[in-house]
DNA sequence: CGGAGACGTTACAAAACTGTTACAGAATCT
DNA sequence: AGATTCTGTAACAGTTTTGTAACGTCTCCG
């Protein structure tokens, strides 16, 4: 987090600790690139008018290295004009909050961020010659891609996310067709036959029919 | 340092030689000229608004001879108007100062400007074919420039900064129209469709459309 | 060994998605 | 002020994806 003001600094800092975040803080942007030499965080909160080079130039500096460019970087502005908000933005901002603001919703931005982020960094699930990567909706088997349509892939995920745990039809239902929709249980069995299908045999023994009771991977 | 007004001229000149830079000055774009034909600087500090030949018109300039196409450009303006802003950066200038501005603001931005260009890292992102330089907002595909709106811009931009990862359509619509817009998420449909025609055939194949879910660029 | 329930497969129509084009209203440029 | 570019929607056509039904095969158990 970078921002000159030490109240501010010291608010925010304590309750993203609360939450159990690893908080490491700079009061300019010479101390936050210091650090950022040091070690790339996840995220990088950013105060928006700061004396020296401002919020806006520190961002842009952080695009511009290789190594810190997919960093998420949050705005915090006291200006809640619109040209303002989109120029952060353009100056590759993910997100922006505006004070006053709350720290929940702070908080909760920093969550929602991270989320997208960090799930979506390292993020290739891999099970036996299967790698699905959650990030870029691609599935590859012993090194090759299949295509898969999005509800093969969801089921694909649903099951990779806990290998060798047995899921109902009904828990399958809920995870890949959403809680309410009302679609025959029958219609897994389909749904696993083709991504069956479509990972080829190989793959497909993975798959374990557990009768009576559903599917699970592994 | 290409500046009209005498005053301005001194006062500017004076306080970048304390901070140790060596500075020549021109008065008008004529006068700038000859003083390039000399010698190359590193930086070029200049006055948007000049009697005779405008700054833009000797920025285009400066930026259509190879031997200072790579030069930064500091525009000194009095508006403050974010499409004047985007226009000078259009021109080629690498960041602008808006009249009134402090002494240290300005020197701050020199300084910044400097080390960019002296560690010579391009604020220019590259995937496959397709070159996209964020300070000037410019395009290239193979070399060739390729015209964006700024939507496309902003588009394409928020695809290449994490190429591989798929963003959904409401993801894009948050990214490039900004959180608070109302706009219909097939209108990102049409975008890519123009933004792919802009491209060309070759780079438009870096598109990836994942149905069912958003676009991805690689 | 036979049958009943469970599961795999296939076929097909309905539904959902996407690429394009057209068009009107804004915003910009000359 | 007039022309041009940029934007957001709507509509249409082509494709892919999905849900069901039907039918064959398999497994388990009396």
């Amino acid at each position: 987090m970078v921002e000159d003001e030490a109240t501010q600094r010291e608010v925010i800092a304590f309750n993203l600790r609360k939450e159990g975040y690893e908080v490491r803080t700079a009061k300019d942007g010479d101390e936050a690139e210091l650090e950022l030499a040091e070690e790339v965080p996840d995220l990088i909160l950013l105060d928006w008018m700061m004396p020296g080079a401002s919020g806006l130039e520190l961002a842009r500096r952080i695009r511009a290295r290789p190594e810190t460019r997919n960093v998420p970087v949050i705005m915090l502005t006291a200006r809640a004009e619109e040209e303002d908000i989109i120029r952060g933005l353009d100056m590759g901002a993910d997100d922006y909050v505006t004070k006053p603001y709350s720290v929940s919703e702070l908080v909760a931005r920093v969550r929602s961020v991270l989320r997208r982020s960090v799930s979506g960094a390292a993020d290739v699930i891999q099970v036996g010659e299967i790698e699905l990567n959650v990030a870029s909706y691609r599935v590859h088997v012993s090194g090759q891609e299949v295509s898969l349509g999005p509800l093969e892939f969801k089921l694909l995920r649903t099951l990779m996310e806990r290998p060798g745990r047995v899921f109902q039809r009904d828990q399958l239902l809920d995870k890949v067709w959403g809680r309410d929709s009302d679609v025959e249980s029958r219609t897994v069995d389909v749904h696993i036959g083709r991504l069956r299908a479509s990972l080829g045999a190989d793959a497909a023994s993975h798959i374990r029919t557990v009768r009576g009771i559903g599917y699970s991977l592994g």
